[in-house]
RNA sequence: GGCGGUAUCGUCUAGGGGACUAGGACACAGCCCUCUCAAGGCUGGAACACGGGUUCGAAUCCCGUUACCGCUACCA
């Protein structure tokens, strides 16, 4: 890491879906490894396959990246505006005799290709078209006979040394005469990366290690293009719980389902970042995006694939929410608030007190933001719906329970100062003068106040409801154990 | 099939030859706290894939086996 100088890296996606959690992660190192070095984070959008390039994902992807705060340096590059680089990179390849044009159809490739396997070998390009003559190769294309280019795999072995891997090798007889431009003239995948990777001076590609197999191909690509290689990090793949690769089949894969789940953003990117990566030693796993930059290195880099485990994002979410300043919190959840209709954000901000008061209470509560603000619901409105199973338990006796509400909400009448102190000391001495515990009086008190058996301490949604709207609770909580007790 | 990669609790991981009766976290179970639910605290069960080496000594190094993953396109 430490000839690590300010170095150059990028994350190049295709817009052919949504920002995957595995493509998400790759940002994420690259962008911690530049904001750790001071250096730098290109974006690429690799459009190049125009039959299954979209715009709508370009957008997701630009949007997945922004909501988790992954920012880039420079402009963003789209791969389909190099066409004409490419072809002249191709055909300097050509000159240089590193590549030569080959006429076999792709229906004789695939006859080939069948027939070898057939035979239980496998097929590799026998380099027919390389010896043709010249004169043959000129009258073809003077002919206008379609041709693609290949690449001439050199006799040897490719082998560099990975950041994470440490040294990686193929003997280049396993390497196939590979295609780097098609019959229509555009750019096959490894060209158009090195090309592209050369162009835009990155010095250190960190992907996927499913690009281990490229590897070599584009080494020698560089090589015959004259350029100085990159370093190479071959990040380890993310699995869904059942050790397969993840996909739709393990339910939400891309970041913006998450966000919609209410998971924070600061909790993805912790998550995530401690998927394949770790700190090393003894270390506290929750952690700002701050704290990551700092503790960032590519030493910490794993090469096993990791299992990505719904369950403690969930928790990291919890710890995040309950961790963060109360103003982010703010910031972050009070969007969702106005979503579900409780106030707008402007309203939530006018009563900033009183929401940031709602949130402390809550935000220990929850580890979904939408668990939160299914549980902030009887804070606004005035009527409460009563849970069933919370009836069935807290006022399982109508007939005994009402007068006991009505002595709470006598007793709370007759004071004026709405305070959690007073408050207690009230229902305690009201609990022991009845001859009952604390909680024969607070537990239905809850379900009359919120309607289910669980919520903050009662004292505190007390004050968060106010006086008011406390009492008038309770009185409808009593005239509904009525209707219960004459039923 | 060929080539490449990987292998520590169910999961994320610590560990770089003796400090390992293998540590932490999630999840799970129990207890404590307590007006409920959370949060928090404590406790518990739970792993070095297998077989050979090397070494006085191996989770750590080497080889093999097995399993899993990836690549093997005129996809990216």
């Amino acid at each position: 890491m430490s000839d690590l100088v300010a170095p150059r890296l990028r994350f190049a996606p295709s817009p052919t879906g949504y920002l995957h959690v595995g493509g998400a992660r790759t940002a994420l190192f690259n962008w911690l490894l530049a904001r750790r070095t001071g250096g730098t984070f290109l974006l690429r959008i690799e459009d190049t396959d125009k039959a299954r390039s979209t715009d709508d994902s370009t957008r997701a992807i630009f949007e997945g990246l922004r909501w988790l705060g992954l920012d880039w340096d420079e402009e963003v590059v789209f791969q389909g505006a190099n066409l004409p680089r490419h072809q002249a990179d191709a055909a300097a390849l050509l000159a240089r005799g590193r590549a030569y044009r080959c006429f076999c159809t792709p229906e004789e490739i695939a006859e080939r290709r069948a027939a070898a396997e057939a035979a239980g070998g496998a097929f590799a390009y026998d380099r027919r078209c390389d010896h043709l003559p010249a004169a043959e190769v000129e009258r073809r294309v003077a002919a206008g006979t379609p041709f693609v280019v290949r690449f001439r795999v050199p006799a040897g072995e490719t082998a560099w040394d990975d950041l994470v891997h440490e040294r990686i090798s193929f003997p280049n007889k396993d390497i196939d005469d590979f295609v780097i431009l098609r019959s229509d003239g555009t750019p096959i995948y490894n060209l158009a990366v090195v090309s592209d990777d050369i162009a835009m001076r990155v010095t250190l590609v960190m992907r996927g290690d499913d690009h281990i197999s490229n590897t070599p191909k584009q080494i020698m690509l560089y090589e015959a293009l004259g350029a100085p290689l990159p370093r190479f990090a071959h990040l380890p793949m993310i699995h869904g719980t059942d050790g397969k690769k993840l996909s739709k089949r393990h339910g939400a894969t891309a970041v913006g389902d998450y966000q919609h789940l209410g998971i924070l953003a600061p909790a993805m990117v912790n998550f995530l970042a401690l998927l394949g990566w770790s700190p090393g030693g003894d270390f506290e796993e929750v952690m700002t995006l701050d704290q990551l930059v700092h503790a960032f290195s590519t030493d910490g880099l794993l090469r096993k694939a990791s299992v990505f485990d719904p369950k403690k994002l969930e928790w990291m979410n919890g710890q995040h929410l309950a961790k963060l300043p109360i103003h982010e919190v703010e910031a972050l959840v009070a969007p969702h608030f106005a979503r579900a209709g409780y106030a707008t954000v402007d309203e939530l901000s006018a009563r900033r007190d009183w929401f940031h008061h709602l949130l402390e209470q809550l935000r220990v509560r929850a580890r979904l933001v939408d668990e939160l603000v299914a549980q902030a619901a009887p804070y606004f409105g005035e009527t409460v719906a009563y849970a069933p199973d919370a009836v069935a338990k807290q006022w399982k006796d109508p007939a005994a329970v009402r007068p006991l509400l009505a002595a709470v909400r006598e007793t709370l009448e007759a004071h004026l100062d709405w305070n959690p102190v007073m408050m207690e000391e009230a229902m305690r001495a009201l609990a022991d003068a009845k001859g009952v515990g604390a909680g024969k009086l607070l537990q239905p008190l809850r379900v009359a106040l919120v309607g289910t058996a669980a919520s903050p301490g009662i004292f505190d949604v007390m004050v968060l409801l106010g006086r008011d709207r406390t009492l008038r609770r309770i009185a409808a909580a009593e005239a509904r154990l009525a209707e219960m007790a004459a039923a």
